[in-house]
RNA sequence: GGUGACGUGGCCGAGUGGUCAGGCAGAGGCCUGCAAAGCCUCCUACGGCGGUUCGAAUCCGCCCGUCACCUCCA
């Protein structure tokens, strides 16, 4: 069967496109990574996600997939246009914050960096083949510069050195800002360099030897402007041609705009195919913000701090929600369309995860016992998973092709005795969904990881030994018909958080997946 | 002011000319000692006004509204 095509909308052409990689069935792309000075928030892994469903759709057609995602862990100026020796930047402003926690900025980057990367594995996002920090990569910057100074690209004055917009044609393409006006527009009242030639102009390199962080250069010490690391780690790990590029929105001016010019300034043609912007979400119907109290941080929903009392209740006094909910939330919504965040998304999501974990445990029993009998499922389950590729090749659209594989693991749900063929078809089909579009753990690659059944069930072996006791319990009052105390007990399960289901093969419990 | 997205039922969100999205919530039913879980059934909308068309949520025009960016931001 012939794969769909891959489209995606490219913001350089306004238009919805089919991807042609450069090298054939090779997708090479480049994802805008954080600046690690702080807690990564659900909106900043809307855009993470989005590069990671690029990867598993592309990989699902049959493409190799080489990504490379960034670790910004340079401080950069507020005002990016501005060298003010006595500026700071966020990273500077975070340790002034946090001061007490951290030694200097380098413990403060590692710190966000590691709580990052934890997050990223929480949501289940693929690792990039590189993931390159710019800190080390401050000399190849550094060389990219000095090349644009010596190609007229770039010039310095006392306070740094400024890619001269004027040298690049293309400048304003991508976000149609072309006019220099419309960058003076809003007025500041901070002092600018009175050297720069163009108020497009931006920093390459900033002068300042008094920087919490500072490298040596031909222009003494100081420290590389936001934009450059992007396209020197992009170029050195992909080259000077290759295929996409990913980020949030917010990014598309100024920051990919520079990046093009720079680019193109370097490889002296364009660099990179299709660029990909994620929108940002809104969390109950507003923007999120601190102010507004709806400013979530992934770690504020799955490990929230019990005294965290901007964290909703429901979150909080069940010790945070289970990160795949959030993943599968976060997918409810497309990629490039305004998405309205809300609790009551994720207490959904908590729920049709927990459906995928029972049907694949459901699954798991049925291969084991191996009945005989006809293959009930290949076809509607490969119809199911090729409706649900489709979705994806959409331009990645996530709500259909979450709504399409539901409709999966409803048919396995369906299924009053499965036979051994049903079973190996509804792993099959569980194991390509799961690869495509990351809903839970893989169950079925539990060989590697030794010992998932501790870590994935929170419930500890005492905790589990007592519920037993406590159904026995209650099975025996059923049994004398003492319904009352067998409601009692089952009243104490619910209070430890435990629903039971009385099936006729005998009661079973799950941790209830409750989130209000 | 410039640029770009968008407006679908109580809620979230698919759907680009004619047939059903789907989910959540709600209602009824099956099952159950009662529940829970699950299953079945029901609820049926397209911001407004014009236009094109046999036919418009879908195409065109205008209006209203929302969001984002215009040198901190995913």
């Amino acid at each position: 069967m012939s794969s769909p095509t891959f489209r995606l909308y490219n913001t350089l052409t306004h238009e919805t496109e089919p991807v042609e990689p450069i090298e054939e069935e090779h997708l090479q792309f480049y994802s805008c990574g954080p600046t690690v000075y702080m807690y990564a928030h659900i909106g900043n892994f809307r855009s993470f996600l989005t590069a990671d469903l690029i990867r598993r759709t592309a990989e699902a057609i049959g493409w190799d997939v080489t990504n490379v995602s960034n670790i910004t862990d340079v401080g950069h100026l507020t005002q990016d246009d501005l060298v003010d020796p006595g500026g700071e930047d966020k990273m500077q402003q975070a340790l002034e914050r946090e001061g007490e926690r951290f030694a200097n900025i380098y413990d403060l980057a590692r710190h966000y960096t590691e709580a990052f990367l934890e997050d990223w594995r929480a949501l289940n996002l693929r690792e990039p083949e590189v993931r390159p920090r710019a800190t080390e990569h401050v000399t190849d910057q550094l060389r990219a510069v000095v090349e644009l100074v010596e190609s007229d690209h770039a010039y310095a004055t006392d306070q740094g050195v400024y890619f001269s917009v004027e040298s690049a044609d293309d400048y304003g393409h991508l976000s149609g800002n072309t006019e220099a006006q419309q960058l003076q527009a809003s007025e500041r009242d901070v002092v600018e360099d009175p050297d720069k030639r163009d108020p497009r102009d931006f920093a390459l390199w900033k002068h300042d030897p008094d920087h919490l962080m500072h490298w040596h250069s031909p222009w003494g010490w100081g420290y590389p402007g936001w934009h450059i690391e992007c396209s020197v780690m992009g170029m050195q790990y992909l080259g000077n041609r290759f295929d996409l590029h990913t980020g949030g929105e917010d990014l598309i001016f100024p920051h990919h705009e520079c990046e093009i010019a720079q680019n193109q300034s370097l490889a002296g043609h364009r660099v990179i195919n299709y660029w990909v912007h994620t929108r940002f979400l809104q969390v109950e119907g507003e923007k999120m913000s601190k102010s507004k109290g709806n400013f979530y941080t992934v770690r504020d929903l799955i490990q929230p701090s019990p005294e965290d009392d901007h964290v909703p209740a429901s979150v909080r006094d069940q010790g945070g929600v289970d990160p795949l909910a959030l993943r599968y939330a976060l997918m409810q919504g497309q990629y490039r369309k305004p998405f309205n965040f809300t609790l009551d998304t994720l207490h959904t999501a908590a729920r049709h995860v927990q459906r995928y974990r029972d049907a694949a445990e459901r699954v798991e029993a049925a291969l084991t016992a191996d009945a005989d009998g006809p293959d009930e499922l290949g076809d509607r389950l490969g119809d199911i998973y090729d409706r649900t590729l489709e979705a994806m090749c959409d331009d990645l659209n996530t709500p259909a092709a979450t709504a399409a594989a539901l409709e999966g693991v409803k048919a396995i749900e369906q299924m009053d005795r499965m036979s051994g063929a049903s079973a190996r078809s509804a792993r099959t089909w569980l194991d390509r969904t799961n690869a495509l579009l990351g809903i839970i753990e893989s169950t079925f690659e539990a060989d590697e990881q030794t010992d998932t059944a501790s870590e994935t069930d929170p419930t500890s072996d005492s905790l589990a030994d007592s519920i037993e006791e406590l159904l026995a319990d209650r099975e025996a009052a059923r049994r004398d018909g003492e319904y009352a105390r067998a409601d009692a007990i089952r009243d104490t399960l619910e209070a430890l958080g435990i629903e039971v289901m009385d099936r006729p093969e005998g009661p079973e419990w799950r941790r209830k997946v409750e989130l209000r």
